[in-house]
DNA sequence: AAGTTGACTATTT
DNA sequence: AAAATAGCCAACT
C-alpha cells in the first residue's frame, strides 16, 4: 500500500457516523492538495471488510459518485448512508451544508502532523 | 521512463 | 441548468 493511500484511509476513518466529506476535502486533509481524483482511486481499491467507511465520501455536489466499474454499488452506498441517519433530498442528493464533516483536530490527532 | 487513467472539481459553453 | 473542457495528483502499465 502506498503511503498516500494510507493517509487517505486515515482521514476517511475519522469521518464520524452521520457525516459525509467530499473528495477534495479529504485530499486536502491527507496532504494531497488538489488530488481529489487520487482519493477516488484510493477508495476504488478498498475491499469489503475494510474498516474504512468509504460510503461517507461523496462528491462536491453532495451526490454519490459512481463509476462504470462500480455501478450497482451506488444504491448500496445510499442505503448505508440512510442507515446512518443521512437524509437524501428529492434529487437523491445530500444537504452538504448540514451533513458536511468539519474536521476536528481534537478528535483526530492524526491530522495534526499532516496539515 | 513515459504515457494513460480515474469514486474529482472548478470553469466555461 | 446541463454538458463539455481543462486543470490536478498519484498509481498503474
Amino acid at each position: 500500500m502506498s503511503n498516500s493511500f494510507e493517509r487517505i484511509y486515515a482521514v476517511v476513518r475519522c469521518i464520524p457516523t452521520g457525516k459525509v466529506a467530499t473528495y477534495g476535502q479529504i485530499a486536502r486533509l491527507a496532504g494531497l492538495g488538489r488530488g481529489a481524483r487520487v482519493v477516488g482511486y484510493a477508495l476504488f481499491q478498498i475491499t469489503p471488510g475494510s474498516d474504512v467507511p468509504w460510503q461517507r465520501v461523496v462528491n462536491a455536489q453532495g451526490e454519490i459518485s459512481e463509476s462504470p466499474h462500480r455501478q450497482g454499488n451506488d444504491d448500496y452506498q445510499r442505503i448505508l448512508l440512510k442507515s446512518e441517519g443521512i437524509i437524501f433530498d428529492e434529487a437523491g442528493r445530500i444537504d452538504l451544508t448540514e451533513y458536511r464533516w468539519q474536521p476536528d483536530v481534537a478528535q483526530c490527532a492524526k491530522f495534526a502532523s499532516l496539515t
